[in-house]
DNA sequence: TGCTACTTTAAACAACTGTTTAAAGTAGTA
DNA sequence: TACTACTTTAAACAGTTGTTTAAAGTAGCA
């Protein structure tokens, strides 16, 4: 069984690595209910059954899919972030952002997509897989945030790394953004996007900002 | 037909609003596909072939659950920002901000989730619900981001705006951030976060960076 | 060649999908 | 009471869903 100079023929790894491929692209496009297993077979250019065959499940092929692109752009992340802390003495907040943020580089955009249509999902499908897949990643990251913002709080920075994983994964749903007004999609300029996240976010993590909401809000209500 | 003292009488009206609210926890929760009409219809207590009676298709039942949840909190930004300019000689950035960020005191809890699922749908789907109803409200608020903040290109706020978004969708759809460490959630303090989110946005709006993304990350590339 | 393990195939399964239909029910009007 | 317009109902429609099954096919080994 886990003899792999007799199992596992060239055929039946083309064969996974095909319907992955496939699944990967109708996943992130279309969500997880919409994307049939038929249609995925049919892209693939295999038989129906072996998806069941190979992956024993729908749900099994939709984490098989996620882990298939979350993988390798975690650990490319983790490989940035590693060389920048062995390379430079004082690593800026602006390139651990940009470790984190860009990860277009690795496989193609789907990939990056199915990252994102997993964290819309509803939670009994993504919370499990989510967590198993980031938290080493997330935590990396924390960590070398810390370093560079000792003045923010730890829970206050556990908080905007989350907004700027939502900013992420909104810049990657949308290739552009909702248009402002009749004249057709704006132009999103070089690198599509990912600068302008990266000075959001930036800017965000730096915020100063320590006044509690609630007695601004309170104060700004009491204007009217 | 729009003899409204004819039609319409209360049973029908009643059953309409059963309908809607059934469809809103249920859209808002499971999503466009998964959310089906049976489920609908028995959360709501009403026969099945009411729904296409109502509302035509699903299609048009997902719409007008969007419409009954996104007009009235969009009129309550609208609402805020016509009472901050003309009670307020210069509104800060912040105001402005929370004007926009605040939307939970209108609806329940699923009124913005409904919002937010919206955007995530796929694109025949979202896009043009999505267009129609934001465009007035965001091209408002766009012009009072503008004033308060000059210095920052028009393509640039809108992105800016743009990631605003993504960060209060992300913030609305989990309800806490993917843990970091083993030890359960974390306490998302007063006002569930919006606090945090408002530091974290006018931050990010703020934020002075104008190097291209592109320059930076060659540099930092060749550092290795 | 016969044997074994693995892979692929077409067909079928039961369950569920959104939608439609025709009939029954309801209430106000003439 | 008969008439009208509107609403509700149970049942059925045709199509799709994920999954399973039994048979056929394939390749390496004795």
């Amino acid at each position: 069984m886990s003899d792999s100079s007799r199992s596992l023929r060239a055929d039946s790894r083309q064969t996974q690595e095909d319907i992955l491929a496939a699944s990967v692209e109708l996943f992130s496009q279309k969500g997880f209910a919409p994307a049939s297993m038929r249609l995925i077979a049919a892209k693939a250019g295999v038989n129906l059954a072996l998806l069941n065959y190979h992956f024993g499940s729908k749900l099994n092929l939709f984490e098989a899919s996620f882990l298939h692109c979350a993988a390798p752009i975690n650990a490319e992340r983790i490989r940035l972030l590693d060389e920048l802390e062995s390379n430079v003495a004082d690593p800026t907040l602006e390139q651990i952002v940009i470790a984190f943020v860009d990860v277009g580089a690795v496989g193609d955009a789907n990939w990056s997509r199915m990252i994102a249509r997993v964290f819309v999902e509803s939670d009994e499908i993504s919370q499990p897989i989510l967590e198993r897949a980031f938290r080493p990643t997330l935590q990396r990251f924390k960590t070398a945030l810390q370093r560079v913002l000792p003045e923010v709080e730890e829970e206050t920075l556990e908080m905007r790394f989350h907004f700027l994983v939502g900013s992420m994964l909104h810049l990657i749903r949308f290739s552009s953004p909702l248009k402002l007004s009749e004249n057709g999609r704006k132009n999103w300029g070089p690198n599509n996007g990912l600068d302008e996240l990266v000075n959001f976010v930036v800017g965000g993590l730096r915020a100063g900002g320590s006044h509690p909401f609630s007695d601004r809000r309170v104060a700004y209500r009491r204007l009217s």
